[in-house]
DNA sequence: TTCCAACTGACGAGTATGGA
DNA sequence: TCCATACTCGTCAGTTGGAA
């Protein structure tokens, strides 16, 4: 290196620098989705990241690759998330899309609860808790369109146990799954609709994020929605039942069995009158 | 494919508590 | 006293697996 690019050097490295500091400092936010949405990133709905089973079906699992679309690689460490832990961090996400991601979301437990239209027994309290240390716990890595992000759902979380408010924070990073056409924003009401119904629930996600959805096999289905039924007739039933209650709610307008394909028709949305 | 029984979790009504 | 929040407990609905 010669005398005369010694300047030039210290002014580049300067730059790099500041940038770095810059990019550390920036304002990161997530998209503002409409209040009757809550916004999900696809890898989550196209993916066996919250699994169609209920609570005490959880498994353990250790760096395994989870059952996703094409284009999404999900691995997870942790106690396996279900639809229930999906409506908690889409809440959490909700509440937090209107400040920087790395800031503190707080909020009361019976808010929370109320805001998912869930009762507020000891019960469901209990349940939130523990919802909210499986999604602090857990390790994801979800790669989408050449975008990684890994880490934890929920960076971390504070509770006052006299008052009963809680204060979580998101990992900034999450925002690298919100890129564009990449998330989804899913209709609240439906959602809420079809409570207790978790298959129902990730396929009301699932063909969300398809605008135009195409057949799909009813083992690729089982897959996706991490189901633990074994039995091809069992599950078949399910998934009958589960998208009945999905053109119940409106968000079908039909769906029919051709062999081992599901093939589904979206209902037109809904224009509300003023 | 349908029916059934057992199990589990969610829900809701009634009540208690604490702060303004 | 009123209101928001929290707690207890009984009931109901959903899920599952097995049998027919």
């Amino acid at each position: 290196m010669t005398k005369k690019n010694r300047p030039l050097d210290a002014v580049l490295t300067r730059m790099q620098k500041n940038l770095a500091e810059r990019e550390r400092n920036a304002v990161i936010q997530l998209p503002l989705w409409p209040e009757p949405k809550r916004g999900a990133p696809n890898s989550f709905i196209r993916s066996a990241l919250f699994a169609a089973i209920q609570s005490k079906d959880r498994q353990y699992i250790k760096e395994a690759v989870l059952a996703s679309q094409d284009g999404i690689t999900v691995k997870f460490t942790g106690e396996q998330l279900n639809q229930t832990d999906l409506d908690v961090w889409e809440t959490i996400v909700h509440m937090a899309r209107e400040q920087p991601l790395g800031t503190f979301c707080s909020f009361t437990a019976h808010g929370l609860l109320k805001a998912m239209g869930m009762g507020t027994g000891n019960s469901q309290h209990k349940q939130l808790h523990s919802t909210l240390l499986r999604l602090t716990a857990c390790a994801v890595e979800v790669t989408h369109e050449g975008k990684t992000y890994f880490g934890p759902l929920i960076k971390s979380g504070a509770k006052d146990e006299l008052t009963r408010h809680y204060g979580v924070e998101l990992n900034k990073g999450i925002i690298r799954l919100f890129g564009e056409n990449q998330w989804t924003a899913l209709d609240w009401q439906q959602r809420q609709e079809l409570r207790s119904q978790p298959l129902a629930q990730a396929l009301h996600a699932f063909y969300s994020s398809h605008r135009e959805p195409f057949a799909v096999k009813l083992e690729t289905l089982q897959a996706y929605t991490g189901s633990r039924n074994k039995q091809v007739a069992s599950f078949k039933r399910q998934v009958r039942t589960a998208l009945s209650q999905l053109v119940n709610v409106g968000f079908l307008s039909a769906f029919k069995f051709e062999g081992d394909l599901v093939q589904v028709e979206r209902a037109p949305p809904l224009v509300k009158r003023a």
